[in-house]
DNA sequence: TGACAAAACATGTATATACATCCACAGGAG
DNA sequence: CTCCTGTGGATGTATATACATGTTTTGTCA
C-alpha cells in the first residue's frame, strides 16, 4: 500500500499555519473520501451537491464566495454534475450570469450519499471528541473569514 | 478580477468537517501564495524546503507520513526542487529508498522568502489575534493525528 | 445613443494531489 | 542459495484548484 498516509509515525506541529492546514485537509479529505467510495461520490462532489440543497438558487459567483472556491474552478467542478443531471444550470435575468440548482434527482443522488458522509464525519468526531470536534468547526469558520480579511 | 475570492459576502459554517477544512484550506492558501508571490516560491514549495530544513535527511516515505501526504506525490513535487539545485537526492542504504536533503542553495532561497512568508503569516496571527492562532496550530494538529487513527 | 469600463463566466495552462499499477530491491522461509 | 512476500518508489491517469486571458453582457457617461 503505498497510499492512505495511515503510518504509524507521530506527527509534529508544523512553523507555518498553512501547512499545518493543508496537511489536516489532506488527511481528513482521504477519510472522507475512503468513507464516500462506494457511493460514487467524492468529497468535492457531495459538499457541492450539499451546499446546493442548502442555498437552492445560486450564482456560480457566489457559490465560489460561499466556498472561498475561484468562481471560474466551478464551471470545471460542476460540470459532470449537470451532465449527470444532478444540477441543473440556466442564464440568469443579467445574461451574464449562470444559475445552479439541485434537481430532484440531485437530491436523491445526495441522501443516497448522506449516510456514508454521515459515517465519516461520525468517525471523526468520536476520535476528536464533541467538544473538540465543535471548537475545530467553528475555528475552521473563523479563519476563512481571517484569510479574506487579511 | 475573476480571482482571489475577496468577496464581501459573509460565510457561512458548513456542515461537512471536510468542507469547512478544505474551505479554510484555500483561504489561507491563497493568502499565503499572494504573500509569496514575486519570492519565485509557492507555498507548497516553500513548506518542502521549511520541512527539509528541519529534518536534515529524510526518505520519500517518511516525508510523506509527516505531511500526510501520499508518497508518490512526492516524486513530482520535489523534483523541480532537486533541478533547481535546492535539494538533493540520493539512492538510501536500502536501494529502494530515496533520501532528500536540502543543499546550500536550498536553505539560501529557503531564507531569501522566509521574510513574506513570515509577513504572511503575521497578517494572518494578527486578524486572528494570537490565543486563536495558536489554538487553530494546535487543534490543526490534532485533527490531522485524528484522521490517521480514526 | 454610442463608446467604454467593469462584471461574470469560459477556456488555456500549470500545479497539487490521490490512486492503480508496475518494477526493483529487501528480508525471511525452506 | 532460491523463492516468496512485502516495501519503496516511479509512472499512468484522473480530479482539484488557481491564475491569465478572452468573450459576452451590463451599466454609465459623454
Amino acid at each position: 500500500m503505498a497510499h492512505g498516509v495511515r503510518g504509524e509515525a507521530c506527527l509534529v506541529g508544523l512553523p507555518c499555519a498553512c501547512a499545518n492546514l493543508r496537511r489536516a485537509a489532506r488527511a481528513v479529505t482521504q477519510l472522507y473520501d475512503e468513507g464516500l467510495r462506494g457511493s460514487g461520490l467524492r468529497t468535492t462532489q457531495f459538499t457541492l451537491l450539499q451546499v446546493l440543497a442548502i442555498t437552492r438558487r445560486i450564482t456560480q459567483g457566489r457559490l465560489g464566495d460561499l466556498l472561498s472556491l475561484d468562481s471560474t474552478t466551478l464551471t470545471r467542478t460542476l460540470r459532470p454534475l449537470v451532465g449527470k443531471g444532478w444540477v441543473r444550470s440556466a442564464a440568469g435575468k443579467d445574461r451574464r450570469e449562470r444559475l445552479y440548482q439541485l434537481t430532484p434527482a440531485g437530491r436523491r443522488e445526495l441522501e443516497r450519499a448522506r449516510p456514508a458522509w454521515a459515517r465519516a464525519q461520525e468517525r471523526l468526531r468520536k476520535v476528536l471528541g464533541d467538544t473538540s470536534f465543535e471548537r475545530l468547526q467553528s475555528a475552521l469558520l473563523e479563519v476563512a473569514e481571517a484569510a479574506r480579511r487579511a
